[in-house]
Parts: structure tokens; sequence; C-alpha cells
DNA sequence: GCTGCTTGTGAGTGTTCAATCACTTACATG
DNA sequence: CATGTAAGTGATTGAACACTCACAAGCAGC
């Protein structure tokens, strides 16, 4: 009752896979709450070949923590991309709605969140450093805005991430509604 | 060699000294991380002790989230009050500035960042939410101050709590002293 | 003293999970 | 077909840990 052997594949391609997946997994229930056997599961491999790809549980995190900033910077600088030759405030303004445009994904802000959490490792730790000197740099440069505004929207990307992990987007409450105004709604699908 | 008897106390007591150390040992490692005997250590008492005093370690975590959010509460009061009588702007200012001083604390920051990313248990989530809707509502009735400003204070707070988790304050890079600006310095202490 | 209640613990139990290893199966090349 | 190499797995191990329970030790009232 063994599922049917896959198509082989060359390690570096299963790799790939088995960390987009791994995005996915450890988001739901974060660094310690996954066992390594999840995301072999939803990579459709068994767990022995996880830890032959990658470098312990901890190897298989920081892979996949790398591939979400490589993603989120990707959304940001297509984002400015879109917003060429426009005011420095505008621009920031724009890459701030893509941001939250990634409240629908859940998974990248949730890996943050917790990665953050996992930070007292500190290879983890080293690796958040490394994505968020990434993402302020990136929106720096591209905006051109002055530091303030820069901190603000990186606040404002935290604020993203509150709402996402404690489930505030479409609650009735005032005080959600005040956290949650003019972020984008998640499963407004269609329309 | 066990340690000698502790001079006896009431249950409640007890209880209250435990979730006291609770707060400071769960904001090390987080709630998957620490094992129920780290706490017991801290509280100089057994494990089995705890899980008596306790509804299992989630109850342990939840009292020690509820007493993070109380003296929360409490700071951000006892600020409001020293700055009554003043615009709302600038009572909404000095909440934050004294938020910003619990980064030297990282406790009850730091026990928020586990929390958040524990959120997947459901009366984690619940009480994250109680804690948030008591704060939200707090800083809009104190300070007077529009939703937007106090949108943005809570954005503000969430980057203290990046700063803190991922140990940004005190790097010399830019993009660190971009983010930390205007946050006020930890152990700038006894030199 | 004795009795009964509360505080507190030592010694377990069962489970979960990271990591390893010996092994098998597919494919490429001669 | 033979043979080497890389892909992939089942079985297992050892440790950590949440939680339990039978029991001990202190303190009240008699």
């Amino acid at each position: 009752m063994t599922a049917p052997p896959l198509p082989r594949s060359t390690a570096d391609a299963r790799r790939a896979t088995v960390v987009a997946r791994a995005v996915t997994v450890f988001a739901r229930h974060g660094y310690w709450a996954t066992p390594v056997a999840d995301v072999a599961a939803a990579a459709k491999i068994s767990p022995a070949y996880v830890f032959r790809l990658f470098d312990g549980k901890l190897g298989l995190f920081l892979a996949a923590l790398e591939h979400c900033f490589t993603r989120i910077l990707a959304t940001l600088d297509e984002s400015a991309d879109r917003s060429a030759g426009e005011a420095p405030a505008v621009v920031l303004e724009r890459m701030g709605d893509a941001y939250a445009q990634l409240i629908a994904d859940r998974d990248l802000l949730l890996l943050q969140v917790h990665a953050l959490s996992a930070a007292d490792v500190p290879e983890i730790a080293e690796a958040l450093r490394g994505g968020y000197a990434r993402v302020v740099t990136l929106a720096k440069e591209r905006s051109g805005a002055p530091d303030p505004a820069v901190q603000q929207f990186i606040a404002l990307g935290q604020l993203c991430h509150l709402i996402v992990a404690a489930g505030l987007q479409g609650l009735p409450a005032g005080w959600a509604q005040l956290l949650t105004a003019g972020m984008a709604h998640p499963d407004r699908g269609g329309g």
C-alpha cells in the first residue's frame, strides 16, 4: 500500500519542490511544532530523504525562510517597477499595498512570524536579519523615501503579520476594524 | 541532595509566583520550545506541582500571557495618567515611549511574539485577541486620538517586537538604525 | 497525642520526533 | 546485459517531554 513510485528527479529539483512545500507547512504551526515528517508528507517523499536533502530540520527551515524572503523581495520589486517615476511617498504606499495583498497568501507572512519567534536559534536570527536588511534596503532605495517613512512602512508590515496570525481580518469588533483599516481584504476572490 | 524544603505557602500565592516566572521563561524560547520543567525549575518547585496548579502546559501559558497583558495595560495606563490634559497626539506619543521602554524588559514583548506564533492554538489566539482588544481600546479612549493614529501606534509596537526578537538594537548597519530610530535604548545602564 | 486537609514530590508512563543506516530501486553508460 | 551511481525508503534508536499517581510532609483543630 505504498504510494506508486514517483518519477525520479534530480536532487536539486527535488530540493526546490520540498522548499516550496516547507514554506506552507512551516507557516501553519511554526518551527518547533512542525515535524519534518509533515513536510515530507506534503512533498510526497519519505522523512529520511528530507534529512538527506537538507542539513537537519534547521537547514530545511532556513531554506524555507530564504525562499520566503526571495518571494517577498520579488513582490516588492515588481510593485516598485509598476510605480516607477512616481513620488517617493507614492512608491512606498504602492509597495505597502503590494505587501498587504500578501495577507491573502498568509504563508509568507506567517513564516516570518514563526521565524521571529524562533529567533533564539542563532542561525534563524541571522537569516531573519539578512532578510530584513534586504527588504529595508530595497524599500529605501527603490522609493527614495526618507528614513522615517521607510520605518513606518516596515511597522505597517509588522501590523499585517499581527492581523494574519491573530486572525483579525473580518472581525466585527471596532478595535479589530481600526487595526485592519486600509488593509487588503483576503478572500474577496472573484471580484 | 534535594533542595531544602521551601516555606509553605497557599496554592494561590504559589500560582502567582509561578506565573511571574513563567513569563520570563516562556519569553526566552516560546511556547513549544519551553518544557514545563524549565518553568518549574525557575519557580523552584517540582514539575508535577506545576501541573497541579495549572490546567496543563496550555493553562500555564495562558496565565502567563494574561499576566503579560495586565502589566502592559498598567504601563500604558500609568503613562496616560502622567500626560493627562495633553493633546491626543502627545498622549499617544508618550504611551509609545512608555511601550518602547519595555524593550529593556524584553520579556513582555517577547512573550507576545511567541504567543502570536502559537496562535494556531485556538485558546492562545483568543487570549491574544482579548489582550489586543484591551490595548487598542485603552489607547484610543485614553488618548482620544483618531483611528489612524491609534493604528500607527500599534504598528510601532509591533516594530518594537521585531527589534527585540531579532536583536536589532545596537546593530551598526544603516538599515537597523533606520528601524530602531527613536526607540528607547535598552542596556545603557551602569556603563 | 490524633485526624484530616492542603502543599508538595519522586518515580514513573506513553508518546512524539529528529536523526541514522542498511537497504532497494531506477537510470545512464559501456 | 553488466555495472556504477544517484534517488529514495523502512526500520529503528535514543532522547525529550507532557502528564499521572501514589505517596510524603507540614499545619489546623480537637
